[in-house]
RNA sequence: GUGGCUGUGGUGAAGUGGUUAACACGCCGGAUUGUGGCUCCGGUAUUCGAGGGUUCGAUCCCCUCCAGUCACCCCA
């Protein structure tokens, strides 16, 4: 094997591309039942959308993306997200000026420079929903329920729906210097990481997994004691319409998104069995991010399923489809002459709509039975030489090994007959 | 970007410093004249991730690289 598929991507291969199509059918059937309409935006964007849209300082932009210079000079970007593509979108097709909240979703490639590990991947895919141009915290809840409507009708159990809200631009510098200045005495003894977090984000600094970070902050201020009159308004409402609704959440302080553009609601749905990287769905209120690419004040709220992570839980729990590689029949032939016959018989049969194969290597007769065995085939048609003679073919049922003679006219009829019983 | 583990045929895997690299599955073919699923038989790695080095000799020892994997970081 000369050359592999670049580190971090996959491919997917026949046997498991039916998997996908699976997911991505039910993510299809959630959005419809939901009001959520496809928008499919460029896999790549200018470079600018995103140092603006997700933040300079943020990792992502700092170390994770794919970036390069085009023919024309141009500095082009392959998507890390589709927030800020679908936003692009929306300002620049005018879309405020239709109906509104507008309500999107997409299913697609996104690319991070990270390093790969287990539910990771340098091209990976998501399946995100935005719904832009609503304050309100039913928009919030809606989303969230579809993103739990998806994961139920998947079957998948076991999950934890997390929110927070990170609070908007006139409470959260309060909280930052107040956290700051409950840390900053025992600074010293924080982990490196989190020293460095402490002037450029210092809420990460109470998201950190090392323990001993986590000690030293367990007394810091919460951010629900710091939001302001209209966030706390918004979040208790967004609770009551969720507990209304009977959805199952759990309150969590720590839960900070990783992107700039976040205010208000933050949630994440994690699946814990799959280890580091369980956090399957994460999304959340950006009313800033419109207004920052651009755009006039808009509020918005969107979130983003790896799609890799849910097919790794699917798996676990075993509850992918078995794709049904069945056909209605295979066509045997016994020669070169036959083979003619059998391929323009196979033809009529897949235009009328009967799923068909044939051997295409000049195999036996004995081979082909066993590849029809394979499939399984329903019927195998054996055209030999005696049958062409008399323009027939023996119908063989693979089931009961029932063999008879049929009229090549009337072989489609005589197979959707017995397909019957 | 940092660290741990791993790297033998299509797959799962044995193995040893020195003639022909187990085995299982899969795949291909065969078991008298044109017929499957069971059984039986045969075939299927000039080669042990790549490149260097040590050695009379390396798949087995050393180094580098690459890849996979898991974890940190971060995130979907």
């Amino acid at each position: 094997m000369e050359i592999s598929a670049p580190r971090g991507t996959k491919d997917i291969l026949p046997d498991s591309s039916s998997h996908w199509q699976y997911v991505e059918r039910i993510a299809r059937e959630v959005c419809r039942d939901y009001g959520y309409q496809e928008i499919r935006t460029p896999v790549f964007e200018h470079t600018e959308l995103f140092l603006r849209g997700i933040g300079e300082t943020t990792d992502i932009v700092q170390k994770e993306m794919y970036t390069f210079t085009d023919k024309g000079g141009r500095s082009i970007t392959l998507r890390p997200e589709n927030t800020a593509g679908t936003v692009r979108a929306y300002l620049e097709h005018k879309l405020y000026g239709e109906s509104q909240p507008a309500k999107m979703y997409y299913i697609g490639p996104m690319f991070r420079y990270d390093k790969p590990q287990a539910g990771r991947f340098r091209q990976f895919h998501q399946f995100g929903i935005e719904a832009i141009g609503s304050t309100g915290p039913i928009v919030d809840a809606e989303i969230i329920m579809a993103a739990v409507e998806f994961f139920t009708r998947l079957g998948l159990k076991d999950l934890n729906l997390f929110i927070n809200s990170v609070g908007c631009p006139r409470c959260r510098p309060v909280y930052r210097s107040k956290i700051q200045d409950a840390l900053r005495g025992s600074l010293g003894e924080f982990c490196e990481d989190c020293r460095s977090r402490f002037d450029r984000n210092p809420m990460r600094i109470l998201d950190c997994k090392n323990e001993k970070c986590q000690q030293l902050s367990k007394n810091a201020p919460q951010l629900s004691e710091c939001l302001c009159d209209e966030c706390r308004d918004h979040f208790t409402g967004l609770q009551t319409v969720l507990t209304a609704a009977g959805v199952d959440y759990k309150l969590n302080p720590r839960l900070v998104r990783g992107l700039d553009y976040y205010t208000k609601t933050a949630f994440e749905i994690q699946y814990p069995p799959l280890g580091a990287q369980s956090a399957v769905c994460g999304g959340g209120r950006y009313d800033g991010l419109i207004e920052e690419i651009g755009g006039s004040p808009t509020p918005a709220i969107g979130y983003a399923i790896g799609l890799e992570r849910v097919l790794l839980a699917l798996e676990k729990q075993e509850l992918l489809p078995t794709p049904d590689r069945g056909i209605a029949i295979f066509v045997a032939a016994f020669d070169d002459k036959t083979r003619v016959l059998a391929f323009k018989l196979a033809t009529e049969l897949r235009r009328a709509g009967l799923a068909c194969e044939m051997d295409y290597l000049g195999r036996g007769l004995k081979a082909q039975l066993k590849q029809a065995n394979r499939y399984p085939a329903r019927f195998v048609a054996i055209i030999g030489e005696e049958e062409a003679a008399q323009n027939k073919v023996a119908l063989k049922n693979m089931l009961t090994g029932e063999q008879q003679l049929v009229d090549a006219g009337q072989l489609i009829q005589k197979i959707r007959a017995e397909m019957e019983d």
